[in-house]
DNA sequence: CCAAGTGAGCTTGTATGGTAGTATTGTTTG
DNA sequence: CAAACAATACTACCATACAAGCTCACTTGG
């Protein structure tokens, strides 16, 4: 058995897709990075066609920019951008959340309940990388209870880059617990059916989480443009 | 001058996806149409690669199916799905217009005025195609003029697919000039940055839209899934 | 010494050949 | 006659080869 390639499905490129983007999004592969698509078609032993396609799809979706004929880098982070997502995925998870607030499924609930106490270990065992793993399908979750699970898939590349943004404030401990918290608010005013309640909590949980971004952008300017 | 092939811009494989993806919006390429890389590429006298990279991206954007091994055909349209991306899509553009009430770009605002005028005309003439292309217009002003222009892009691919079921609905002068006097009603209240009337009316044109659905779901069955 | 030109070495973009897998169809057999 | 089976034609997918364009370093003329 081969533990380092543990196969996991679909074509070669969508397999590169998603360890290029998982790379990114966990800033293994830096902003303004050069990615040279020979080299990565040597590296994971494939030829150059996977490998553009896998490159075009992250470009499609923000994650790295190709300049024709001159390269393909790894997007910097833009502070004006991420907050421009951050209104667009607000309005999308704030209409989420009032319409799981009207009616919401039994067993999408049962799921949030277990992930919020595995959400509670990870926070203190302080495992980042699983914590927003379980951060996600908790929105996930939430989306497909409320009966629109085409909404996730909106803000889905819109999360991904505001995690990579804040991937290196999730230091520890104390700074995650809070984030567990505002999960259990959403809940609650959505099992209390309290329409307000529930896209006020999220509106919250949004808006604190790019409040470290500032701090970030002036630790690591180079990740930034 | 060749006017067959205009040469827009780009690359092939760009060329042949917005191609394509016109194509599939005005419903010149009928849901549950087989797409052969090859046709394609003899059709349009490329090789089969570029062909490949526009039905990916055209798939990544849920207007085509890739089954592998197997064949890609055009997807159907779903009531269901429709409905979901109206919600996304009020979501996204309601915090919008709420926005833009509560400032707006002066050079957006006059472009929208000629827009507005431009657009009364085309319904007029009963130009179906013009109309939707100045309607999309209308909304992207709106998202940059309220400073938020990635708002669009998150609802560019989801309007497009509102637009194709909707496309045989817009028979005449009498159902696209209500859809302009809504245009005004929005700008009214924006103009006079009343945040709940601007959303109240934005709501309202975007639960119209979909209303004629059934209908032509009723008419044309073999459109749907 | 400086500046403009030129060519080599990169890059992405495109074309073509070959492979694995699936659906279909013609054939064979109970 | 019906049903199971095998060969064929088609597909997407990947690998390889070639072409076009940009960057940059070196050269060369002023």
């Amino acid at each position: 058995m081969d533990a380092i390639t543990p196969a996991p499905q679909g074509s070669a490129a969508h397999r590169l897709e998603a360890e290029l983007r998982r790379a990114i999004i966990g800033l293994e592969l830096a902003p303004g990075t050069r990615l040279s698509e020979q080299e990565i078609a040597a590296r994971f032993g494939v030829s150059r066609q996977p490998v553009r396609e896998a490159l075009i799809g992250l470009a499609r979706t923000r994650f790295v920019e190709i300049l024709p004929q001159r390269g393909t880098i790894v997007v910097k982070i833009s502070v004006r951008k991420m907050m421009q997502a951050r209104f667009v995925r607000e309005a999308v998870e704030c209409a989420v959340a009032r319409r799981a607030a009207e009616g919401f499924d039994a067993g999408a609930r049962e799921r949030i309940c277990d992930l919020l106490d595995m959400q509670d270990k990870l926070a203190r065992r302080g495992d980042h990388a699983a914590f927003q793993r379980h951060d996600e399908l908790f929105h996930i979750t939430l989306s497909e209870g409320a009966g629109c699970p085409l909404a996730w898939e909106a803000v889905s590349d819109i999360k991904a880059h505001m995690d990579r943004a804040c991937h290196l404030s999730l230091t520890g401990p104390e700074v995650m617990l809070p984030l567990v918290a505002q999960h259990r608010a959403i809940i609650d005013a959505i099992d209390a059916r309290d329409a307000n309640a529930a896209e006020g909590a999220m509106r919250a949980h949004l808006s604190e989480i790019l409040r470290a971004l500032p701090h970030i952008e002036a630790e690591h300017p180079e990740l930034f443009e």
